[in-house]
DNA sequence: CAGTATCCTCGAGGATACTG
DNA sequence: CAGTATCCTCGAGGATACTG
């Protein structure tokens, strides 16, 4: 989880890959839609870039128009942006102005995020899941 | 999603609260599972007891010993850790020492996150999951 | 629009030393 | 152990101006 988190880099690169779920995806759109300066998105958008988590589309030479597109990788994140929104809507009195929708595609109904036993085949009540450190083989 | 981001404060705070989950929750064992400085580890321990997400309970006056306990807004955040542990597993490659374990208590098997749609009373797919705005600004 | 280049400030966090 | 108090550095990010 500590290297996911330093891949991600901060909270603006979660904004900023946000934005691009929504479609939201040039320049200008995500500096309007964040409210970061403009060096600052260059700067997450490249780190993102790199990291694989965005590709930059050009769909336009004249004028240069970008895209910034979430890869495979990138799209594994939204349930990172599910979690923090759940918790958010849950937890923080906060309009919801900005907040992204996740819908399940063939029906249009929003999905939500639940923990799931494979063994067990239901979705398990929060309480009933356990956090513990991972045994390995390696031990300590 | 903004404002769930500035109340947990930076990457020091989820990796703290990470370690509360395991049980590690005393001040030191933080420090040493973290990694991170007894200065910064003091405050983010403030600032997630001023949140709601963390409470610290008294447990020996003599000498003083306290346990960093989360709350119910704290566990929560579980959703969030498994998360970035789920995609870190899968997209880095990392050692996985120090990942947690989220287990049905029920079973003592591993829980996944999975989408889950009330409407169709199933679990979704990553890829039949759409991201939007939720205020219908029509999208584009 | 889509950025890059500079400058500058300010605060986070490392190091170190101290207290209860 | 469980922190707090200081000092200091260094880099992130705001403001502003520029290019293609």
């Amino acid at each position: 989880m500590a290297q996911a988190l330093a891949e991600i880099g901060d909270a603006w690169s979660l904004l900023i890959l946000r934005e691009t779920f929504y479609g939201r995806q040039r320049f200008s759109d995500i500096v309007e839609h964040t409210g970061a300066q403009k060096t600052v998105v260059s700067a997450r958008l490249k780190q993102l870039v790199n990291a694989g988590i965005l590709v930059r589309e050009t769909y336009s030479e004249f004028p240069t128009r970008h895209n910034y597109v979430p890869t495979q990788k990138g799209a594994e994140l939204g349930a990172v942006v599910m979690a923090l929104t759940a918790w958010g809507t849950k937890w923080l009195d906060n309009d919801h102005q900005d907040d992204i929708a996740f819908t399940h595609h063939e029906c249009g109904h929003d999905v939500a995020l639940a923990a799931y036993c494979p063994n067990c085949d239901t979705t398990v009540q929060a309480d009933q899941v356990r956090g513990g450190p991972r045994r390995t083989t390696t031990g300590r």
